[in-house]
RNA sequence: GCACCCAUAGCUCAGCUGGAUAGAGCGUUGCCCUCCGAAGGCAAAGGCCGCACGUUCGAAUCGUGCUGGGUGCACCA
């Protein structure tokens, strides 16, 4: 139930109504036309701005039409009043009735509040993390895993059909390098000194691998050649990666659908496949390239490579697929693996990338328009950096200074859920800091701490109204008389709650899960202010004593808060409280 | 040199895909708890929305050109 949606509907039949009494001429676009809260709460409850939208085609004056649409509009009886304003926008101010059909729509739809049909079952594959199997996740890793998974929540809570997809990138030099440094772990799990030379990977993580390679093969591989251990150490190795990394994820309570391996699709012709349609296409062909511009490259010598011709659509060059040896690049089979993704019959596809892979984006989204022939679109969105402090002092990630933080490290510390919550405040294009002493601040500039509060105090309320004698079950609850909410501060409440599929629906379509966050914070404070003038005017307290019937309406309030506090909280992947502690 | 991202209050950031007097938190200033709902609340001060043109009823939002910061720029993945 969205009841801007509804009240919008409202407003078209009324200019329908107009147009057919001959106020209005026929034929006019009334797509332009919104209802939205208004800036500022005095304002009203809805405004839209049909009246200046209209004024132009209609040739006529916003004044004349909003003055037309008020008499029209409160014929409904959901319209209190309205009121022109401004340069023509039309204030509506709704009965309270329909502030306490909300309450109880939401009470009554519970976790699936604020759910919409928006996706239409469409089928979104979210490709995201994607780290290298070379190592455990770091906090590098943290915020695009948290922001792929909320936002997979977030389009499967708004009707889409969601896949969570991880890309394993298996099949480069990364992974060779993977395999001789768990060569020197297993020998050294042997008793022999390792030779952990420069450019190997020096974890520790990698002293199991080698105790499990010698469990495996015992000493048997320690006088061979590399030819003789590569692949089968490489294969073992990625395994035992893969293994890791799915446990820090699980962590962070991420579960992913489906793990795709780059190197799976080697020998399968599938990247052949994919390059001779675009060569059909007229977008595969021999050729140089012109050396970077200003950018001094010292050894640059033409070579003549097999290319996709991105210009094509709206990439700044031509990209290689192959390289000068004949070999493919590693964006060969990242085409092969979108269009796989294509083929496998999805609407949309999304991409979640670290910044620093901007420079990736338009040759893929070239690549996908070519291979869906334009049907399917890609967006890319690319995670900023994560900044880390402690005590407000930034720290530097070092290997060698031994101050590398992995993932595991931040949720043991802080925790998941604050963890998630934190890393969703900010938009994904733009940095963020985290600090490691703030985030478990317990007081207000601490968003995660407030909105848990919120939660935990509606819990209080309900407890309280049982411990008075109060019958508070939900069935007796999602009767209750909501006549007896009439107070402004009350139903302002339910007018943010009636906001929430809103935010859902918007935030839906930008891909934006951190507009969930701060209208989560919003209705939090709007929860703890009505709270808190419980202080000055005792009528406004939730529990009312000697007065059963105005206190299971006011639970039902702060019920229906509850609903949307666990709806949000879920989107995020954030458990609510219970309790404070 | 080119591409992408960012620029909003002293600080950290929102701003609902063009709307009204641009918002929140922190910080600053002033009020509010001997108790019954203060890990908090109320109020005030604080802005050429980086700059300049343009588009239109209307621009922080869209376009163009600048300025400043970040990222990436053949055969890496």
């Amino acid at each position: 139930m969205n009841l801007f949606a509804e009240i919008r509907v409202a407003v078209t039949d009324a200019v329908a109504a107009l147009q057919a009494d001959g106020t209005l001429p026929a034929g006019l676009d009334l797509a332009a036309i919104t209802v939205e809260p208004p800036r500022d709460a005095g304002h009203g409850d809805m405004a839209t701005n049909a009246a200046m939208v209209l004024a132009k085609p209609a040739g006529m004056s916003p004044r004349q039409i909003a003055d037309a649409l008020v008499l029209e509009l409160t014929k409904d009886p959901r319209i209190a009043a309205a009121e022109v304003a401004g340069p023509g926008f039309l204030n509506l101010r709704l009965a309270p009735a329909v502030w306490q059909g909300l309450i109880k729509a939401a009470l009554h739809a519970g976790a699936s509040f604020g759910t919409s049909s928006l996706g239409q079952g469409q089928r979104v594959n979210v490709e995201f993390v994607s780290a290298n199997p070379t190592g455990p996740m770091h906090v590098g890793h943290v915020r695009g895993a948290v922001f792929g998974d909320a936002l997979a929540r977030l389009l499967s809570f708004a009707g889409y059909d969601v896949t969570r997809e991880y890309y394993i990138n298996d099949a480069g030099a990364q992974v060779d390098v993977l395999a001789r440094s768990a060569y020197e772990r297993y020998r050294e799990a042997c008793g022999l000194e390792p030779e952990i030379s420069e450019g190997l990977y020096p974890g520790d993580y990698l002293i199991p691998v080698g105790e499990a390679l010698k469990a495996q093969f015992g000493g048997t591989l320690l006088d061979k050649g590399e030819q003789f251990w590569l692949a089968e150490i490489r294969e073992i190795a990625t395994d035992l990666m893969m293994q890791m990394i799915r446990e820090d994820l699980a962590l962070l309570g991420v579960q992913m659908d489906v793990y795709s391996s780059e190197k799976a699709i080697y020998g399968t012709g599938r990247i052949e496949q994919a390059i001779d349609t675009l060569r059909k296409m007229g977008l595969i062909y021999e050729g140089h390239l012109e050396p970077p511009k200003g950018k001094t490259l010292e050894d640059w010598e033409p070579r003549e490579q097999t290319l996709f011709r991105s210009t094509a659509y709206g990439d700044d060059v031509d990209r290689p697929v192959k390289k000068s040896d004949g070999t493919w690049t590693y964006f060969a089979p990242d085409i092969a693996y979108h269009y796989d993704k294509v083929s496998r019959g999805f609407d949309l596809l999304i991409d979640v990338l670290g910044a620093d892979h901007g420079g990736y984006v338009k040759r893929m989204k070239a690549a996908v328009a070519a291979l869906s022939d334009g049907r399917v679109p890609l967006d890319c969105k690319l995670i900023q950096l994560v900044k880390l402090y402690k005590n407000g002092e930034p720290f530097k990630m070092s290997k060698r200074a031994g101050t590398f933080v992995t993932l595991r490290d931040v949720v043991e510390q802080v925790g998941a859920d604050v963890t998630r919550f934190v890393m969703l405040t900010r938009k994904n294009d733009a940095a963020l800091d985290f600090d490691f002493a703030r985030v478990l601040e317990q007081s207000k500039d601490n968003p995660v701490f407030y909105v848990q509060y919120a939660n935990a105090r509606i819990n209080s309320v309900v407890r309280r109204a049982t411990d008075a004698g109060f019958a508070v079950d939900d069935a007796t609850i999602a009767n209750a008389d909501l006549t007896r909410l009439s107070h402004l501060a009350e139903l302002a409440l339910a007018r943010k709650i009636a906001e929430w599929p809103r935010v859902v629906d918007v935030a839906a379509r930008n891909n934006e899960p951190h507009r969930v966050a701060f209208y989560l914070y919003e209705l939090a404070s709007d929860f703890h202010g009505l709270w808190n003038k419980g202080n000055d005017d005792t009528t406004l307290r939730f529990v009312q004593d000697d007065d059963a019937g105005t206190t299971q309406a006011k639970i039902a309030l702060a019920r229906a808060v509850g609903v949307v506090i666990s709806a949000g909280l879920g989107i995020l992947g954030v458990t609510p409280v219970d309790e404070m502690r």
